[in-house]
DNA sequence: AAAGTTCTGTGCGCTAGCGAACACACTACT
DNA sequence: AGTAGTGTGTTCGCTAGCGCACAGAACTTT
C-alpha cells in the first residue's frame, strides 16, 4: 500500500504454505510458480484432469456445481487461507465442480507428483491438507443447507463476509450478475438485497464496487451460517488468524 | 432372507472394508466391533468428540446439519458403502453435523487409535478413506445445488434411489415426516410429492413403509443430481459395483 | 460528442413452497 | 369395543423468489 514491498509475493502469504514446518517448506517452495489468476479465469472444468495444486495469495476462487440447465450454485470460496485442488491428493484426480476465479490475483502452483511424493516422505504436509480439506466440506454443508433455509437477503451477507475475509480492505469488485451465479439466484434478487443493505449504510454500492461501510451490522444481519462456518475453520486451521499481516 | 446365514454379519459386508488388502484386514478386523444401530439413534452430536469411526453393514445413516430455528437438512447419506466419522482421520476429530440414524440395522466399529495407528503402518487404507471422503463431498455439493433448484418432486425421487441403493431390496421403512426433515422441507410437501409417485404407480405408500415398484421410472422423475453422484461415487470406489451379493 | 456496451433499478404476473388448522385414516393397546 | 396415538391427506391464504420486459445510468470505444 504505502511500498514496493507489497507489490511482491511469497509463498509465505498463502496460510497453508505458512503453516508448514520449515523443513517442508525448504523442500516444497523451491518447486512453486507464480502464476497471475485473472477474473472469469476457469481453472478447471468438471471432469478435467487436474496437474497442479493452486495456493492462492490474493486472489478469491469459486467452487461451482453447474447444471445441466446451466443453473450454478456455488459451493465454497477459496482465498489464502486454502488451496484449490484437493481432489489430487484425495485420490481422485477430478471432481465434478469447476474453479473459477472470482476475484484476480496470484496464487503459487506445485505440480501434483511434487505433492504426493512430499507426502511419502514426511506426513505433516498430508496432515495439513486433510484439516483444510475438514473446513472445505464444513462449508460445503452449511451451503447446502443455507440454500435450503435462509433468504436471499441472508445470503448475500453471509456471502460478502466470507469474501471480505477472504480479501485486504473492505472493498470488493463483483457485478451483482455474478454474485447472483455465485448464489444460484436471480440477479433481481441480489439487486432487491443489496439495494437494502446500501439503504441501511452497511455497503456502498457501485457498477461491480462494493465497499463495506459497516462490517459489523454485515455480521448482524447475515445467517448463521456465516459465523458457524469461520467458528469452524479457525478451530480447524488456528494458525490461520490473522486475517491481514499488520 | 431363506437360510439362517443371512443374519450373521461380516466386516466383509461393508465395501470399504472389503476394499482393503487381506494384509490389512487381517491386522484390523480382530479389532472390530458390532453394534446394533436403533433407528433415530443419534450416533454423533454436532461438536462432540468421535472415538470410533463406524462401517454400516445394514444400517443407513444420515449426515444432518441442525440449524438454531431447529430446521434441518441432510447433507449426505452413509450406508454399507461408506463409514461415519470422517472427521477423525481429517484431523479435526468433530464435526459440526449430526449423524442420525436413518434406517436400523448393524455396523463395526473400531477406535480412532487403531485406524491412525494402521494409517502409519501402511498407506493404503488412508488412501481408501481419502476416496471414499472425496465422494462424500460430491455428495455434499450436489445436495447443496439440488437444494437451490430442483423441486421437492425431484428431490424426493433422488432421495429415494440414494437411500435403495444402500439397502437390500426394493422398500424402506420411513415416514413422510422423517423424509421431510431429511429434505429439509415440509411434511405436506412430501405428502404431496409422494402422492404423485402413488398415483403413477411408482411407489407403493403406506404408513411408514415405501415399496418402489419402478425404479427406471423414478429415475427418469429424478433430476439429474442421483445420476451426477452415483456416477462419481461409481468412478471414485469401483469396487463397491456390485449392489446386493447374489 | 455519439454510439455502443455493461451494469443496475423497477414493475409486472406467476408459482412453489410455507404455515397453520383440521379431518380422516390405520394401528395398538387396554 | 373403546380409546389414544400416530401417520396421511387436504384446504387456504400468504410470501419469496422466478421469468420477463424494459428503462435509465454509467462507463468504453470510436
Amino acid at each position: 500500500m504505502h511500498d514496493a514491498i507489497d507489490t511482491t509475493f511469497s509463498p509465505l502469504q498463502n496460510h497453508l504454505l505458512a503453516a508448514l514446518p520449515e523443513e517442508v517448506q525448504v523442500r516444497i517452495f523451491s518447486f512453486l510458480e507464480l502464476e497471475k489468476l485473472e477474473l472469469g479465469q476457469v481453472m478447471y472444468e468438471a471432469g478435467g484432469k487436474l496437474a497442479y495444486v493452486h495456493f492462492p495469495v490474493d486472489a478469491i476462487v469459486s467452487l461451482l456445481y453447474v447444471m445441466e440447465s446451466g443453473a450454478s450454485a456455488e459451493i465454497s470460496v477459496v482465498g489464502n487461507e486454502g488451496l484449490i485442488g484437493v481432489a489430487l491428493f484425495m485420490g481422485g484426480e477430478s471432481t465434478s465442480s469447476r474453479a473459477v476465479v472470482q476475484s484476480a490475483g496470484h496464487a503459487y502452483r506445485l505440480k501434483g507428483s511434487m505433492l504426493t511424493e512430499e507426502f511419502n516422505r514426511h506426513g505433516k504436509l498430508l496432515e495439513l491438507m486433510l484439516r483444510y480439506t475438514q473446513s472445505l466440506i464444513t462449508q460445503m454443508a452449511q451451503t447446502a443447507v443455507c440454500n435450503r433455509h435462509h433468504s436471499i437477503d441472508q445470503q448475500l451477507c453471509r456471502w460478502l463476509l466470507l469474501s471480505l475475509d477472504r480479501l485486504p480492505g473492505n472493498h470488493l469488485t463483483m457485478t451483482q450478475e455474478l454474485i447472483a451465479n455465485m448464489l444460484g439466484v436471480r440477479r433481481e434478487g441480489v439487486t432487491e438485497a443489496a439495494g437494502k443493505l446500501q439503504k441501511l449504510g452497511v455497503i456502498d454500492y457501485h457498477r461491480g464496487h462494493i465497499t463495506v461501510l459497516n462490517r459489523s451490522k454485515l455480521e448482524e444481519l447475515s445467517c448463521e451460517c456465516y459465523a458457524v462456518v469461520k467458528t469452524e475453520t479457525d478451530r480447524l486451521l488456528p494458525y490461520a488468524l490473522p486475517k491481514k499481516s499488520a
